[in-house]
DNA sequence: CCAATAATTAGACTTAGTCCAGAAAGCTCC
DNA sequence: GGAGCTTTCTGGACTAAGTCTAATTATTGG
């Protein structure tokens, strides 16, 4: 079932790397969209029709990984194990140009205001199996700290769903609150 | 100790309410910083001297009250002391216009794009007492699920501060999890 | 070949946000 | 009543993101 229409002439994955080079080239906010489209070889319009944003440029593999989950979830998946279905599915191929590339983009650029937005966005996908909105929160952030830790770890042999599953596991044992 | 130089014409709250009877009229999307400076009688210039973006203007409430919260936490209050002073301050005076105006603005407009930050923001500040990354998410969520939860409230005698103990509270109950 | 569908492209357009230089409005000290 | 200092207000130029449109091109299916 090959759908019909001119096919595609390129991938996100292209103008990913063409955007890559040019971001550790001259960073992130001097890095123009008609820079990347040169670079890549299309035309500026065509970028648009890859990535809404400048900025999802840097979070293709977060957004794919939150798309396959709301898939999962929303079709009646419990929530954790579609957490670790897909973690098992992910290795260090797909840590996200934001996260690879933190150092050298700095901490202070524009690039990061994009990064709420995900997070905000995973809770939402939570929400669809975890009712209480006061554990919302609580499990999106565990989800994405077992990530983060998981990401920046130097240990390749690291397992992502043993990190999720750890951040997980100490929401169990509540924190001492004044 | 008043500081020298020529004094502010204006305030952050003049300029809320020209953007805010603009947002009515027609819309978040459809008013541009021109009208919103036509409207309040200045220049276009001036209104980034109050306002750093567009979207700033519907966060006041939350920005000031983040603002706040932060000064006493990174001055050494507790954070659950400081919510509590800060609850008290705070009245229906102080509902943000993002919230006061949601139905308005539908929740579809552009204008939610930049409430994720301001939960960042939120769990930076917890963060400065709350040491465990996987707690800060859980109490950063308690706090803004209580505040919303009382922002939201039809009943006009509800406590901002037993709203936020409330969804506090009931972080010491850990949920049930696959 | 024809019709339908979808991608690519150039280019015009709107507007957010930055930057700058100059005018204006206060303050303090003489 | 200045003179000098500081800060705000303003107009205008500028960059770049994102939207939109109309035309072209590549593919599928009848």
């Amino acid at each position: 079932m090959t759908r019909s229409g001119r096919p595609r002439a390129f991938s996100r994955a292209t103008l990913e790397e063409a955007a890559s080079e040019l971001f550790l080239e001259k960073g992130y906010p001097a890095t123009s969209i008609d820079d990347i489209a040169r670079r890549a070889g299309i035309s500026r319009a065509t970028f648009f029709n890859y990535f809404p944003q400048k900025s999802d440029v840097l979070f293709t593999a977060i957004d794919d990984a939150l798309a396959n989950l709301e898939d999962r979830v929303s079709g009646g998946q419990p929530l954790l194990d579609a957490v670790r279905e897909l973690a098992r599915e992910t290795n260090r191929q797909h840590i996200p140009l934001i996260a690879s590339q933190a150092e050298v983009m700095g901490a202070l650029s524009d690039a990061w205001d994009a990064a709420p937005a995900r997070m905000a966005k995973l809770r939402e996908i939570v929400a669809l199996d975890i009712s209480d909105p006061i554990w919302q929160w609580a499990i999106a952030g565990a989800l994405a700290e077992g990530a983060t830790q998981w990401a920046r770890s130097a240990d390749p042999t690291e397992s992502l769903t043993d990190s999720i599953d750890n951040a997980v596991a100490r929401l169990q044992q509540p924190p001492v609150l004044g």
